[in-house]
DNA sequence: CTAAACCCTGTAGTATGGTACGGGCTGTAT
DNA sequence: ATACAGCCCGTACCATACTACAGGGTTTAG
């Protein structure tokens, strides 16, 4: 023990954030998590922060945010050189995005809290909540 | 012009719902609307409501939910002889889904805010906000 | 020292959610 | 009445995001 730097092999990764060994490959290849340093034998060591990145990168995902744009959220302050002001017009752009997500949660959690009370009233379901709760919203693409 | 009862072609459902022809077949194949009914040439005749259901799958689609997922959302109220603490039960389970979405949003903007604050004080952007707003989380599987 | 558990690369296969034909009727506007 | 957009079905193909080998070297616990 030389070095008591924390580092982790990627099975360790792996099992502290709950997805496969395979996939932390297939996220390296595709940049969403960079090429860590190896030992002499190939191995890689990641840093212990490495598993806060690919937890974040499974939220994102259950989030609907594609591998794409996930990078892009994990480069925005990533590459040093960018333009303040650039990165400031993405992240906006960003928070656009979550805020209409969390509006449309808003709106479906209203819809099946609506159908939870009708439940526990026993009364008749027989009108879907959900849709009615969404059916007024025009969508802007 | 005999019946005035509202019912709409295909293509202008899907273009209504700003999605395609083929997908709209495909949400039938798969269970997500249902089979409607056809006049003697065989097209397909809507009721308008059918608009609103698409745009709920896309909206839904665009929070990480699977097509599995939004038949189970849509189905909630759908047969009419479900068992009322049954329904109860799925609903407070996709309300907690949907918390937990909410929350990573909330801190993913809150990340987003922080990345934009440091951009506009003109300061260097050298650690990475998304990141140390989630790093803290422990994840409930 | 050796066996089990782990890691390596590379390639191939899978599931999900569409998207795109081909070949052929139908509706409607001029 | 005819062209041309729109619809029908069936099948095939596509991108995304994994997941699973095969064939081989490495660590480490006992």
């Amino acid at each position: 023990m030389e070095t008591k730097i924390e580092s982790l092999t990627i099975g360790k990764v792996a099992r502290l954030a709950e997805i496969g060994v395979e996939t932390m490959r297939f996220y390296e290849r595709e940049g969403l998590i960079e090429s860590p340093p190896r030992r002499a034998s190939g191995y890689r060591q990641y840093p212990s922060d490495t598993v806060d990145r690919v937890r974040f990168i499974k939220r994102a995902k259950a989030l609907g945010f594609s591998l794409r744009e996930i990078k892009e959220l994990l480069s925005l302050r990533a590459a040093p050189r960018t333009k303040c002001t650039d990165i400031r017009q993405r992240a906006l752009r960003k928070i656009q995005d979550i805020d209409e997500k969390t509006d449309t949660l808003r709106r479906m959690r209203k819809a099946l809290t609506k159908l939870v009370a009708e439940c526990e009233g026993s009364r008749p379901v027989t009108e879907c909540p959900i849709l009615a709760s969404l059916s007024t919203q025009k969508e802007k693409p």
